[in-house]
DNA sequence: GGATCTATCGTTAGGAT
DNA sequence: TATCCTAACGATAGATC
């Protein structure tokens, strides 16, 4: 590193950060690289910066694609838990929502959570956890499709009674 | 690095390999976190290797799902895009459900299918693509949930009638 | 197997262009 | 702003405990 000692705090200029955030990075993928070479391993990076619309990802998109899908191929017994517990969730959940039903503005917010639980399922083998609030978002997300179902019953029914 | 110059193949006797595995792993998160520190940014990585169990996941899980939810932050209008068409999806794949509604066995393999979903969402700017995927994997789930409605409306109805 | 210790090599800050 | 250069500085292979 040329002259000075630098580390541990953000670097204020503007274009020394720039020049620096390309430098390392670059030798960041690179020994994430030689890592996975070395040692016969996956792994992935996404980084997030300033300088691109969307993040940047080692070694592509489609690797980080498969790496979390290695999720499941990882504890067997926790992922039969998992899905048993997913199943007993649905029960619950659609009972729950039977009773809450509520028929207000939950369309967009709804489903606004259930992106935000389509992310938030990914890359967690600590179920326990967030199977927890996905069970939340979840449920909100039944909800809303509930009530369209609903609508459209209410629409058929009226056809049929014709 | 010390005396040789390695670099470019795997390490082939393991105990070496192990050692290499930490010493290095080491250095790059703690480059990833100098980065983020200078440059001011968000990043994650995750290595999976055969010493444990589940995926070394820097600088944490919670980070891990944060960045990912970063996503829909990003370009507001591929944001609206995406949930005009996950909207429009919805609609469809109800009034789909209806049209197909089978009762078989899809309830596991729906389950499964929503599992995959999930993980295939995550991180991906370009959503065209995988949206289609989605839609299909969303639609099958859709079924799934469509029955356990009906199921519990019919008993429902029994009762009334009774 | 992990922790320490160094000699060496690789990375990179700052400058020049 | 992108490259190239080069002097430090940091990372680490191998040895030792």
């Amino acid at each position: 590193m040329g002259r000075r000692k630098v580390t541990h705090q953000l670097i204020s200029d503007n274009s020394t950060r720039r020049v620096t955030f390309r430098k390392r990075k670059d030798g960041l993928l690179k020994k994430l690289k030689e890592l996975t070479i070395l040692c016969g391993l996956r792994a992935c990076a996404i980084i997030y910066s300033d300088y691109k619309e969307g993040p940047e990802v080692w070694p592509s998109r489609n690797e980080v694609r498969v790496l979390l899908n290695r999720l499941s191929e990882l504890p067997v017994e926790k992922q039969t838990k998992y899905m048993m517990d997913q199943k007993d969730l649905m029960n619950r959940m659609i009972q729950d929502a039977k009773k809450k039903l509520e028929k207000e503005q939950m369309h967009s917010r709804a489903m606004e959570l259930g992106m935000v639980a389509s992310f938030d399922d990914l890359n967690d083998a600590d179920y326990s956890e967030d199977l927890i609030k996905a069970a939340d978002v979840v449920e909100k997300r039944i909800k809303v499709i509930r009530e369209r179902i609903e609508a459209l019953e209410s629409g058929a029914a009226v056809v049929k009674k014709d």
